[in-house]
Formats: structure tokens, sequence, C-alpha cells
DNA sequence: TTCGTTCTACGAAAAAGTTCGTAGAACGAA
DNA sequence: TTCGTTCTACGAACTTTTTCGTAGAACGAA
């Protein structure tokens, strides 16, 4: 069962694969810092445990204050949803995305180096 | 005023980059074929009506069956979509979504090309 | 022990997005 | 002209997502 996270789980799961372990105080105040606005704690505890009955995080209620984790993969997550963006908004087209990504944002040395280094990985195959 | 189109609106644009200017039966019969199931034809008039309202398409309405186009810029509206997506999930990190986007669907050589051609052309600067 | 604070659970309102039925005008072929 | 088809407009039901209020338990400092 791999459900789509909505826009509102998409920031919570980005704080918990960030911080690893959160109490729903820490992802809250995260999340206030920064949209900088106040952001009511129940509305960030109820998201959070909607995304506990959708199997999307663990918790460990051992204790009063309960500690939540991501069980979704990073990984994934990203690939799915960049798959969709692909499909929806670049016509299928991957390289039409890099494209528009490459001009959107300064990138840095390096990280060009590496996607110059993938390209040529990809060529000897 | 650039709102953020919802996934019904931005099939409906993909559509009408696509094609220029459609009728409403044309676009319901594109997005038909493409889920390969039946979509009411008042759910796509209504959604287009909506835009319509929004300032995202216009229409000629001179004879019984109008005829709309897109008033969305579609570099501007990938952009702004791209841009939210590094942010929310690669960390805003563009090229981690290169990265990612690269590994995901095979580019065809000359879309290959195009990517290095670029870079090379971004290191000259 | 008492009181203010912090936590969870729960429910429900509010907001946003989607789908469709119905009505009436316009059309065109028979 | 008549009848079946196609079009727009409109409203309403429905679904999904987001936000928050309230209640009660747990906690900890005074």
């Amino acid at each position: 069962m791999i459900t789509k996270p909505t826009d509102s789980e998409l920031e919570i799961l980005q704080v918990l694969w960030q911080e690893g372990r959160c109490t729903v105080r820490e992802v809250n105040d995260q999340l206030t810092s920064q949209k900088g606005e106040e952001i009511g704690y129940t509305t960030t505890l109820k998201l959070m445990q909607i995304m506990h009955e959708k199997g999307m995080v663990e918790r460990d209620t051992s204790s009063r204050t309960h500690i939540y984790h991501a069980l979704m993969n990073p990984e994934q997550t990203r690939r799915t949803i960049l798959d969709k963006v692909i499909d929806n908004v670049f016509n299928g087209s991957p390289s039409q995305l890099i494209l528009q990504a490459l001009s959107n944002k300064k990138s840095s040395k390096e990280e060009i180096q590496k996607i110059r280094d993938y390209l040529n990985q990809l060529d000897k195959n």
C-alpha cells in the first residue's frame, strides 16, 4: 500500500527524514519556524496521528510524550513524486525537467560535477 | 495573481498547452483516452469554467461551442512547480533532484547530450 | 497537595477539490 | 416542424485535506 502523501504530510516527512526521531512538539516547532507563522499544535498532532493510521510513521508510546519516526523511505517517495511530476508537467520527458531544474537554481560546482560524472557513467553502458 | 493549479487543472492545462485551442469536448476526449476511463463531460466542463473564473484560461464564446486556450505560461508554471518540489521534497537541492531524475527513466542519447551541452555552457560562466 | 503547563485523543467544522445531475437553449437531420 | 443530440450554466452532493476546540490524564514546581 503506497499512499501518496499530501502536501502537509510531506512537510512532516521532511522533518522526520532530516531529524530521525521527533516529538510532535519538535515537528511543530520546526514547521512553524519554516513557515514563519504559528501552526496550531493540535493541527500537527492530528496530522501525525493520521499518518500513523495510514502507516506512514511509527511511534514509541512508552512514555507520555510519543516519539515518531518515518516509515516511508525517502528515496522511494521522491522517486514516485518525481515520476508523477515528469508525467504530469513535463510530458513524460525527464530531460526536459532536468534542463528546467538546471536553469532554475544555481547548483554548486561539485554538484554539477556529480551530474557530469553520472552522465559519463551512463555513456559507458 | 499566480495560483497554483490543482492536479485536475494541470491535466487540462497540459492538453491546452499541447493542442493550443480546444473545445471542452476535445479536452474531455483526450483526458478520457489518457486515463482509459470515462470522465463525465460536465465534470470537465465545470473544471474549465472554474479555471476561467480563476483566470487560468480564456475562451471564445462567439459561437455556441466555446473554444478555450491557456493563459498560464507553461514555462513559468513548470518552474514554479519544480521549485516547490525541490524545496518540499529534495531539501532545496536541485542537483539531488536531477540525479534522481536521471536514474528514474531512460533518457535518449540526444537528450543526454543536450544536458551535457548545457552543463558545458554553465562552466564557461 | 495544588495549580499551571503539556500531552494525547477525539470530534467536528472549515476549506479545497471533484463529480455529476438537471434544465434549457441551440443545432441539425429526417 | 419534430426529435434526438450537443452545448452551457448552475447547483449541489461528495470526497479529501486541513485546522482547531475541548476534555481529561500526566507532569512538575511551589
